[in-house]
DNA sequence: GATGAATGAGGATTCATTCAT
DNA sequence: TATGAATGAATCCTCATTCAT
């Protein structure tokens, strides 16, 4: 079963949700039709099966990479600290994205990546009010959704990349996110190597 | 056949390249799955030419959006309005992202997207170029390709939200983008209104 | 019509009755699928009508080749007039063996086809039996038939060649014939330049 | 398998190759269409496989019926054991002659059959040379060739009737290839019970 | 009369799924 | 329980035929 969940990934990621076939992934399996279908009433079945224990993994991983940070941690530390744990996870499980893009995946796993995209969220937003309080819930909301986007895209481009040059994509990722966020948490952040940053006044 | 270009634009967004069915497509465009023929010589050239229009559009496009500063440009002014440009495209096409992300897509489409890639790409490096001439050129590609998949997810974003949320998240890109530019164009950019960023030491 | 009815003797010569498309007809001809649906009521009628044609040349090209011999033609005279127009009449029209073979032909060209060979085989009957009136009915009628399929053969193979070696394998299929008709005609026809055949016992 | 190459047989047989369904052949089999293509690829194959087996048959058939005669076997003999067999051959296996007419037949089919003719045809002209070895080899070859055309004509021919007119037909068919031959190897052969044919002087 | 776009049933082929062994 | 042949609906695509212009 771990077997056949394996196959799956491999065949979805190369050749993504909709044009994988059942049988590709039994032969890839090593095993015979039939057998998938004891396992799995289904297709579909399989896809969720696999985003659920994605997203279980996904949601341990944040769970302690988005933990409500310390008092005293820096904003870069708990940024850096998010992406590594982001891109670490990323490269163990490269069918993550193709299960995540596209639009033809099943509904199902839309609702689970839905559920598992809206933890995020409150984690991350939980994470953005510790570093500035005062943040009207709304400005947030805006800016927890921009900061998983830019993950997620930020972490394809890693991914797209090897060695050295892909530690140095990590590090524009984090870069990208921590100046962002910086403004927003510079005054309640006096105690960081940053710069306070004077927004569109 | 711009009915029909339409009518596969509308399929595509909603189930994808691959799940698409020929016969969706022409009933969705009203007419019989022969009539589609006699306009295209099969699925993928429907893709194709949307993708070629699509391309073409963009080219020109990003040819106004990316085109060299006049100097005294700020960066804020440069990022605004490259972004509202993309914004409003991929408004008006939402299609774009569905022939854009997959594995599963055509691969005349791919080599078509990918060269528009470059040329996105190399327009954004002469920008950047322009704003930070001392920077090595390896840092300028890779902050080009951060900046082209921070568009692309950031517009994704956008595109998911109405109207005064809508423009929020336009203002978010926008900060998004400046505020990571920003250190890299800084020294040369002294007469903006951002404050020199202080990078890692 | 004349035109259309040579587009489609072109294209059922390269591709067969099946395979051949009505629009291919009609762009061989020059027309519009339209124009060719104003003439024929559908595809069955253009090979019908096609074959009538060729039937009708044929009858008469035979009336004549197949025509009770005078008093004193040999054997090889009548032979080699009726090989000679019938060859004649293949080299002009190579359709014919593509309405004549195959399974997969319309019935009506069938009938006309069998009605055309029942003609034909009545008239080289008469003339078999015109050379040898003594012969029963039956080995005449069998005679002929076998006579008739010779021809056809010997025809394929000499439209298979040119020039020297197509003439080579006319008088081939005339000594096939003489030879095998020599031994029936003989004793009537004491005349002649062959040794009579002494068949078997 | 078998149960499909065999009904494949009887669609190819009875509307020839082109117009043949996989459907079709899948019903006739008593099979699904999906079952077909579990052991065929596409329909090509079907006939290819079918031809395949065809022409490996016939090759062991004619491997023994056109072997090199013993010295001393007289034509009537040799011509008459080849066309037995030929008969023989055609009688099982009706479908060959569809699978060898036609232009739209696939160019694998074509191909084998080409090479089996030109076994066939090398084969027929070691026979004919041995019994006629002063003859130049372009005119053996050419009788060869008319051999094999009649050869296939009359075998039509015997298999469109049934009991004692078919075996009427296979007599004619070997009087008209012995009275054929019989010139060309007369004089090497003037101990057989037919007399010495004399051709055009 | 000529056109040629439109039609839609039909054919080749695939693949998720089942079930007898 | 594992198998893998069998299924048949669904897909892409063709082509004989029609009809509004």
């Amino acid at each position: 079963m771990a077997q056949l969940l394996q196959a799956a990934a491999s065949v979805f990621c190369t050749t993504g949700y909709t044009a994988a076939s059942t049988n590709a992934i039994a032969r890839e399996a090593g095993v015979s039709p039939g057998t998938l279908y004891q396992f799995f009433p289904n297709k579909e079945a399989i896809a969720i099966e696999l985003g659920d224990r994605l997203v279980h993994e996904m949601r341990e991983t944040y769970g302690e990479a988005l933990a409500p940070v310390e008092p005293g941690t820096s904003l870069e530390e708990a940024v850096g600290t998010a992406v590594d744990r982001f891109v670490d996870f990323g490269c163990r499980h490269p069918v993550f994205f193709a299960l995540t893009h596209g639009p033809d995946i099943p509904g199902r796993i839309a609702e689970e990546h839905d559920a598992l995209h809206a933890t995020l969220l409150s984690r991350v937003e939980a994470l953005l009010s510790s570093f500035a309080p005062d943040t009207p819930a709304a400005d947030v909301a805006r800016t927890a959704q921009v900061c998983l986007s830019t993950y997620k895209a930020g972490l394809e481009l890693v991914l797209a990349h090897e060695g050295a040059e892909r530690d140095a994509y990590v590090r524009e990722l984090k870069h990208l996110l921590v100046r962002y966020l910086a403004p927003m948490v510079g005054e309640h952040a006096a105690s960081r190597s940053v710069h306070p940053w004077i927004d569109t006044p």
